[in-house]
DNA sequence: AAGCCGGGCAACCGCCATATC
DNA sequence: GGATATGGCGGTTGCCCGGCT
């Protein structure tokens, strides 16, 4: 191929579209917790899925990695979204920037959908919709400023404040949107530098008194967001423990289901250790232990696969469930779709649930 | 109760930017 | 420097669901 265009991503005719299983989820979320996503191109193969690589990276992003939050969005980060998109436009990935756990995309749905009609009823230019009761700090006479070196939003409540205080000492706390006297090729760029951003945060639903997020309670991924977690989180120690806080610690039967599995007690006490976990996962002791519980638990949701015979002279190098065949696909349906999950669980704890189900079942 | 309609959102598409060979 | 591979981004689509008639 050569000139403009390019190949399709992938063949079309070969990998499945629409919707996302529950089977497919907990498979990508296997594949990445133990190999990264070093290769979204070669990743759905190896990991067994039937999937484009765009869609198991768009999957990821924006619903399974361990610092997505959702939910509703409060009043103040709807308010830092107008003033953002007044400031950056339908620079999306730089707004997402500004909130730790959002995605691009859902800031982009929540704009075309809330927000622009919002401002569009109101029929007020976006700068003067501000009258936030909260302490959102704009920008003298509520327009941002171009080429001056000053600040252009503070945006800090007295709820993230004290929301800030219960933060890891990492995680960012207050939203500050600074021009940078250096970026030259934007007059109004913002900083994405996520070292620029300490102290970012929004008043969240991961704060324990916004109750408006019903689904976030129990399944929600707990204070691992920070900007450019994208780039970092595969060799950060606390993504890991993220990962594996998130869909299982809701469920108590599934909890008491892991105590009585001696090999997932050693593998997630190597996983909630330090920064070195992240490495072992990779080694050859790391992927034992993932090897049995992986297995455990994919067979107890009949996701197993007989290993072919180039899987079997490739188990040093391929871990055993990313198998270079892909999975059958009448093994996902083994699982329920995510419309007939319970509709008050959160999509993956469904999914948890349902495995939980089949191994009391089988017992 | 059934059909219609519109809103919300997950997912897809195609282009662009960057890296690599 | 050109070709190719890959990741990322923004626009758009299409399905699902709830409200309304």
């Amino acid at each position: 191929m050569g000139g403009k265009g390019r190949s399709p991503c992938c063949d079309k005719e070969k990998v499945k579209r629409g919707p996302w299983s529950p089977a497919e989820d907990l498979r990508l979320i296997t594949f990445i917790q133990k190999n990264g996503h070093d290769n979204w191109r070669a990743l759905p193969k190896r990991a067994g899925l039937l999937r484009c690589g765009k869609s198991c990276r768009l999957r990821w992003i924006n619903y399974l990695r361990p610092d997505v939050k959702r939910g509703n969005f409060t009043i103040e980060e709807e308010e830092s979204i107008i003033r953002l998109h007044e400031a950056l436009g339908n620079k999306w990935s730089k707004i997402a920037a500004h909130f730790p756990g959002r995605t691009d995309n859902e800031i982009k749905n929540v704009w075309n959908t809330h927000l622009k009609k919002r401002l569009k009823r109101q029929n007020l230019p976006s700068s003067s919709s501000s009258s936030s009761s909260t302490t959102t700090t704009l920008l003298s006479g509520g327009k941002p400023s171009v080429g001056g070196g000053e600040e252009l939003i503070e945006h800090q409540s007295a709820e993230e404040t004290s929301m800030a205080t219960n933060n890891k000492p990492h995680e960012p706390c207050s939203l500050t949107i600074q021009e940078n006297p250096n970026h030259h090729d934007s007059p109004m760029e913002l900083t994405n530098d996520p070292k620029e951003l300490t102290g970012l945060t929004t008043s969240s639903s991961n704060d324990s008194s916004n109750e408006s997020n019903g689904s976030s309670s129990s399944s929600q991924v707990v204070g691992m967001s920070r900007p450019g977690a994208e780039e970092q989180q595969m060799d950060d120690s606390n993504y890991f423990s993220g990962i594996f806080d998130f869909p299982f610690e809701s469920d108590s039967y599934f909890w008491d289901m892991f105590n009585d599995f001696e090999p997932l007690q050693s593998n997630l006490v190597q996983v909630l250790h330090g920064a070195d976990e992240a490495n072992c996962q990779r080694s050859g002791l790391g992927q034992v232990e993932n090897g049995k519980w992986l297995s455990y638990l994919e067979s107890e949701l009949g996701l197993e696969v007989t290993p072919t015979e180039s899987e079997k002279n490739n188990q040093e190098i391929l871990p055993k469930y990313a198998t270079e065949q892909p999975i059958f696909p009448e093994a996902f349906d083994k699982l329920p779709n995510p419309t007939e999950a319970d509709e008050s669980m959160d999509y993956f704890n469904s999914n948890v649930a349902f495995a939980t189900q089949q191994i009391l079942h089988s017992n």
